[in-house]
DNA sequence: TTGAAAGCGCTAACAC
DNA sequence: GTGTTAGCGCTTTCAA
């Protein structure tokens, strides 16, 4: 393995020099730190435009000492449900970023307690981290949060959803209306069909924003739009208790003695799967959504036809990496909202993605 | 934004002290640059083993003020065409890694003339960089120049598509085989189908490896598993002669008056979708690969109803990054074949993948 | 408001 | 073989 000597590059000193002041001013006029007259500055300023000036920032590391924290607020979860994903994503970034002196830490509350999830944010903002990538699940509480955040000059980026502030540094997930409609469109696909099952979890906690809803409505305008004659019927399903969810489907399917479409929006198609299997049903076509591995072992064993999946994991790396741009580099995001792709998969592509 | 100073980290000082040595022998067997003697070699091991020692990269980085160079061996191209993806990788692995003070170069050489590959290949090994990633075309001018890479110790990715030799640091591409198979997967899509259009580019130049056989096999396999009554019809066309296209198309499709299964397995079938175009038939289903421009506009249009893309930019970043772990810090890559997903595009999903 | 100077942790040349 | 030392380019006191 050869090594290149780096060749005369710019230095601070360099800039110094040129500008006819010491460097302890040019790095003051670097970082904003104030303290030179309004002269130097411009005349500073200049010099690193004209010479090209880049700052070393193995340099600039080493000598600052100081190092970053990101902090990440997700769901807490259980092996192999939607926010693992995430997490897997959150321990990838740490290792990538650590290398930058830049710690990531996953923070996790629970859910279905908003007071759980107030904690966690007091302590954040107790000490707070260079950086926060945040997971909403409770509305009011989370702008409270970001509000305090923002006050507080520490950036903030959205993933899997986002809420309507205008602070946020950047947002990072899959585009839920477009998700929705082509998710009809694997559904259905140019087949001729009659009526769709759209399975729906029960959800009766409040303060919670449901992620699916605007989903829901890319998918019914699809099929508006595309199938105006067929019939949607929606199912609510308990994802508690397996028996009650073999009831509720048994029934819906009771008199349909069709080839069945069947589509969930959330990541839990794994549910009708199993019971599709335990009931030995194999005439429909199921779409869901999301890589959990039960989904994706629905995909292998048949059940479920398509998953289409937003690769939870890339896009925390990628929300990470924007951060630690910004607080290191000073770059900013390329665009603020980043809506990812839409990944369609089916038992023969599958494996590559997992 | 918070700064966190960093706290007792042990450092190179540290260990000199506890082995009773200098920090210059200790960089010594950091770096296995010989000159110690076993005894000192042993306990200096056993030190850092218990205090945990991790060198700081950007001091190591600042102080040996080297840098590295890794070169990318593609086709040239025209804008819009296959190679100008990776090239578009290329650049971004340039500016991802330029942190690091690791230089990515595009090495170019004109993929219908061996005598330009072998240019460039000496030029290469005349003044050698640190690591190289190659897009083989020549099979046997590759092996002979990864065989001199090999005694160099300079470690070499394979991309696109890989030689059988061993000596390859990692391979980063689509699974060739598979591709095909779900491509006919996605053509047929559970239709009635009874004929399908296999339309392949003339090619005569000979040393040329040709990167679709693998994906043709695939393809043809599941033809005969799932549909061994369908006849596969090869239509070869020139492309550089539009006007011949139409002629060789026209005959094809002459007595066919059923709706009309085309594939094509390389990067070409906006030449398809062009004709499609001009002649103004709607009446088929055209199954294609790679996003170039010309391609996803024909999805956009709907010439073409599927892509499989392989994210060419993103093996690429993939590779210069684990050529980068390796080289600064010794890390090897975790897979040595690293298969890519397939990510299958229409309409609706395309836009989200640009 | 500014400059001088002492590091940050590591590398590499040089002297012993 | 080994220790010593002068940097690498930047940050951050501290004194002026």
């Amino acid at each position: 393995m050869e090594e290149h000597k780096q060749e005369g590059k710019i230095t601070i000193n360099d800039v110094a020099k040129a500008a006819g002041v010491s460097k302890g001013t040019v790095d003051r006029v670097l970082h904003d730190r104030g303290e030179v007259s309004e002269k130097s500055r411009e005349k500073v300023l200049r010099v690193i435009e004209e010479l090209g000036f880049k700052p070393n920032m193995y340099a600039s590391m080493l000598a600052s000492r100081k190092h970053h924290i990101i902090q990440c607020l997700i769901p807490e979860f259980f092996t192999g449900e939607f926010w693992s994903l995430t997490d897997k994503g959150i321990a990838e970034a740490a290792d990538l970023v650590s290398r930058y002196g830049v710690e990531v830490q996953p923070v996790r509350y629970d859910q279905y307690n908003i007071e759980s999830f107030q904690k966690v944010c007091e302590d954040i903002l107790q000490n707070p981290p260079s950086g926060v990538i945040i997971a909403p699940m409770f509305r009011a509480e989370t702008l409270r949060f970001v509000r305090e955040l923002s006050a507080r000059g520490i950036p903030y980026i959205y993933v899997d959803s986002k809420l309507e502030d205008d602070d946020y540094f950047a947002y990072f997930g899959m585009p839920m209306y477009q998700s929705g409609y082509l998710c009809a469109d694997i559904l259905t696909m140019d087949q001729d069909v009659k009526k769709v099952y759209l399975v729906r979890i029960a959800r009766d906690k409040k303060g919670l924003s449901d992620p699916t809803l605007t989903r829901r409505t890319g998918f019914l305008d699809y099929m508006s739009e595309h199938y105006p004659a067929a019939t949607v019927q929606n199912v609510i399903i308990d994802p508690i208790d397996a028996g009650k969810i073999d009831e509720t489907l048994d029934e819906a399917f009771a008199d349909d003695h069709q080839k069945k479409y069947i589509v969930m929006l959330n990541s839990r198609v794994h549910l009708v799967a199993s019971y599709l299997k335990r009931k030995n049903i194999t005439d429909c076509r199921v779409v869901g959504f999301d890589v959990l591995e039960k989904n994706v072992a629905a995909l292998r064993s048949g059940q479920v036809k398509y998953l289409i999946a937003q690769h939870t994991d890339k896009q925390t790396v990628a929300a990470v990496n924007a951060l630690v741009d910004w607080i290191i580099l000073g770059k900013t995001v390329a665009q603020k909202d980043n809506y990812t792709q839409m990944d369609i998969l089916n038992n023969l592509n599958c494996d590559y993605y997992m």
